[in-house]
DNA sequence: GGCTAATAGTTAGGGACCTATCGATTTGGA
DNA sequence: TCCAAATCGATAGGTCCCTAACTATTAGCC
């Protein structure tokens, strides 16, 4: 998907100088390392969390629902939660009621609200699963000593902030 | 969608050593900088082809064409290049074709096959927009040194080898 | 109190990508 | 030479996620 995806880096930074002269190849090869690091990572924390039998969207509202208070929400909650909109959860809480790990549940107060409920089933199946995914996906960062880790977090910050800053604007 | 997505960072690893006492936080919180700047960047990185008009999948059939010798190329080329199926590639010419990006030519020798070429339409619209886009996409990491570009592009191959030498085994 | 606004969740429809399979064609080993 | 296997692009059907619009209900203001 991704830019020059496909080039060994070398080649890539070949061509790119070739059609934009003056441009900062540092820059430029940091940016490779970025997007083509970001699109490995995702797809290796995807697979792992596909390995359970759950899509991205469905985990994330198993999790959601395990460290909320009384391990309940509302459809709205949890689409703030996961970043997806209201008419997703509908899709994703209807997988995961059929099969049984999710439940809904009318609000007392106000029928137009409902509580999203992990089942027991829900419950276990997340506490088998929520060990060996910490720690699979923390050794993502393994090949980095001590200090290496603290560095990418330093510059990941500042670049991720920087992308904030200028939506804003 | 990511892990912990939702909570500030330092509420986030509170939890998680809770969870799991004798977690390394340092690479919990390495990993969460790591997947959360993926996502942001990759969204970033979406939402700057979006706004020409195109999709990833399209805008990386057209950048494939634009530095294919001869500016073609045959549909299972583009889905190795684009890292997608040769399904999806049927569907993205199909698009590309309707908008009169690019057209497909039957092969000469070889009637199973096809050969994608831009068309002088597709190649000024590339040419418009690729400027921009180098620029802009390479300014993700503008809040960095020199210094600090060369350490992260090495720590993220570093990350990315991990990655695919655990792949393999 | 009654009507307009806002809010909650769902439905309808669309886009991108996937896997599995198909029909046509070419290749290559017996 | 001929026939099974491989390859090419397309199709069918599925998943995930989106936006827009709809229904039911509640809140707020005159």
């Amino acid at each position: 998907m991704l830019f020059l995806r496909d080039l060994p880096r070398k080649e890539a930074l070949r061509v790119l100088a070739d059609y934009f002269p003056g441009l900062d190849l540092d820059a430029v090869e940091a940016t490779l390392a970025l997007l083509t690091a970001a699109q490995d990572l995702l797809e290796a924390h995807e697979a792992q969390i596909q390995s359970y039998g759950l899509s991205r969207g469905r985990f994330s509202v198993l999790m959601l629902l395990n460290r909320s208070p009384k391990g309940e929400a509302s459809p709205s909650d949890l689409a703030k939660g996961a970043k997806v909109t209201r008419a997703t959860i509908t899709g994703l809480l209807d997988g995961l009621e059929k099969e049984g790990l999710v439940e809904r549940i009318p609000h007392e107060e106000d029928r137009r609200r409902l509580r999203v409920r992990l089942t027991p089933k829900g419950r276990k199946s997340l506490g088998r699963m929520l060990p060996k995914h910490v720690s699979r996906v923390t050794s993502l960062v393994a090949p980095l000593d001590k200090k290496e880790m603290k560095t990418l977090t330093r510059l990941l910050d500042k670049v991720v902030e920087g992308l904030h800053g200028r939506a804003k604007k």
